[in-house]
RNA sequence: CGGGGUGUAGCAUAAUGGUAGUGUACGCGGUUUGGGACCGUGUGGCCCGGGUUCGAUUCCCGGCAUCCCGACCA
């Protein structure tokens, strides 16, 4: 992509109706844009970051066998009423309308009920057990305050899984590679290290459910973890017996802020049933199905992401999310040989498939340098004049700061990777 | 939903009971060119409604928006 002609535009000022940092970089950056408190526009720049987190759980959800679809986001009335939650009452998150005809519709803040409810039409057997369902989504939610950019919106995208077993052990299984799944992921994200698999509240259905809480000084929760055990339980559930029952020492416990950037649910059979959503067994026996539900936030991951790497310059993202992984700088390009040759090389990492932004501007290096550090793509190459003549390119990683000079075809090799 | 703060140009800000100044961004001309350079010039603005007043961007009331703290987040 050339950066003359990416239409967003960078900010030198910090908007004043933003606290978060993940919010004030993301909008200097030009990778959202805010339409009202708690919703944000994906720019192109955004949207290239969202495509590659999706991706990543898409890899990881496929590989469990699950299979992606996409749910509507109007819902019927009836089916919530069926479990007791189209109350504002009992979920105080409802965005509801009416359609034309009279009919009240609501705006999906989960798709738990509806999707169980489709599955009658395709599970009637235990023979058709298991199927495994995902989708990312955006999910409309009323609430009271959003905050925390675009960690707390009132709508936002979450990848929403759903499982339907005949047994518990079958559930369990799933559920353990779902673990596992969301685990990798996560780590592939650039956040393994930080994130863990977080002991919480398990609502109605079990004592526990498992959360995913990255640590990061921006997040909402507060976690008890235990860095060498890999133990996380939630200041919800946090206990002398909780400890006991998960072998760690009260004491020894860590207390750290943290996002919830995934949660895992077991429904048992009750879900099913609550929904009608039964199948038959060998012996003609009608029995609901066990379900389980599992998210990621998406959105709110990249939020996460830029919380926990961004430093005083700007953004700072994970390679495996980057919109660009090579942010070529062109300077003295307003020199047409220059421009010419840097386009070459533009031109060549193109063909070699390698995901460049080429800042082909004529504009002031300093200027330049501060948009790129700003953007936070991994790798920055200058070329200049200087670097024409002498045939080597600067690279700085812009994480660490370390610089690496590389000849033409040092470069191509380096970032065609295999 | 309770408490507090803030609404002036695309963005960030200043002053003011008599229609508004600056920075940045943008247009034009010029000097610059490895860390957001500079000179000249130009375009562009007082959240909405009501009240007080000869006159309101300014004061008062209401609304809306937005931020923060708390509550909430099955």
């Amino acid at each position: 992509m050339r950066q003359s002609q990416l239409f967003t535009k960078t900010l030198k000022e910090v908007p004043s109706d933003e606290e978060a940092k993940n919010a004030i970089l993301l909008i200097r950056a030009g990778y959202i844009h805010k339409e009202m408190a708690g919703v944000y526009q994906l720019l192109p720049l955004g949207l290239r970051v969202v495509e590659k987190i999706k991706q990543i759980v898409r890899e990881e959800m496929n590989a469990i066998g699950t299979q992606e679809m996409i749910a509507t986001n109007l819902q019927r009335k009836e089916l919530w009423e069926r479990t007791g939650r189209w109350s504002d009452q009992v979920v105080d998150v409802w965005f509801k309308s009416t359609l034309k005809t009279g009919a009240e519709v609501g705006f999906a803040w989960s798709h738990e009920e509806p999707l169980a409810d489709m599955m009658k039409n395709h599970i009637s057997s235990y023979k058709d057990l298991p199927v495994y369902i995902y989708q990312f989504q955006n999910k409309l939610r009323n609430e009271l305050r959003a905050k925390s950019g675009m960690m707390r919106g009132r709508e936002f995208i979450m990848k929403d899984a759903y499982s339907f077993c005949r047994s518990e052990e079958d559930h369990t299984a799933y559920y353990e590679a779902c673990k596992e799944a969301y685990l990798r992921s996560f780590e592939r994200m650039g956040v393994g290290e930080d994130t863990y698999v977080t002991f919480a509240d398990g609502g109605a259905f079990t004592q526990y459910s498992h959360e995913f809480q990255t640590v990061c000084d921006a997040g909402e929760d507060l976690c008890y973890i235990n860095r060498e055990k890999k133990i996380a339980i939630n200041e919800e559930v946090f206990s002398a017996e909780a400890c006991k029952e998960l072998g760690v020492i009260p004491e020894e416990m860590e207390k750290v802020k943290t996002a919830e950037v995934g949660n895992i649910f077991n429904f048992g059979r009750q879900k099913a049933e609550d929904v009608g959503l039964f199948y038959d067994e060998e012996n003609g026996d009608k029995t609901a199905v066990w379900m389980g539900s599992y998210g990621i936030g998406i959105t709110r991951m990249m939020g996460v992401l830029v919380e926990k790497f961004a430093d005083e310059k700007g953004i700072v993202w994970p390679e495996s999310v980057s919109p660009y992984k090579v942010h070529l700088v062109g300077l003295q390009t307003d020199d047409a040989q220059i421009r010419d040759w840097v386009d070459g090389i533009y031109t060549a990492f193109q063909r070699r498939g390698v995901e460049v932004l080429y800042d082909d501007r004529y504009l002031r290096p300093g200027q330049k340098f501060a948009d790129a550090d700003l953007l936070g793509v991994p790798y920055r190459i200058v070329a200049s004049k200087k670097t024409k003549e002498e045939g080597r390119f600067e690279v700085v990683h812009r994480a660490s700061g370390d610089v690496q000079y590389l000849s033409e075809e040092e470069l191509y090799t380096t970032f065609a990777g295999t």
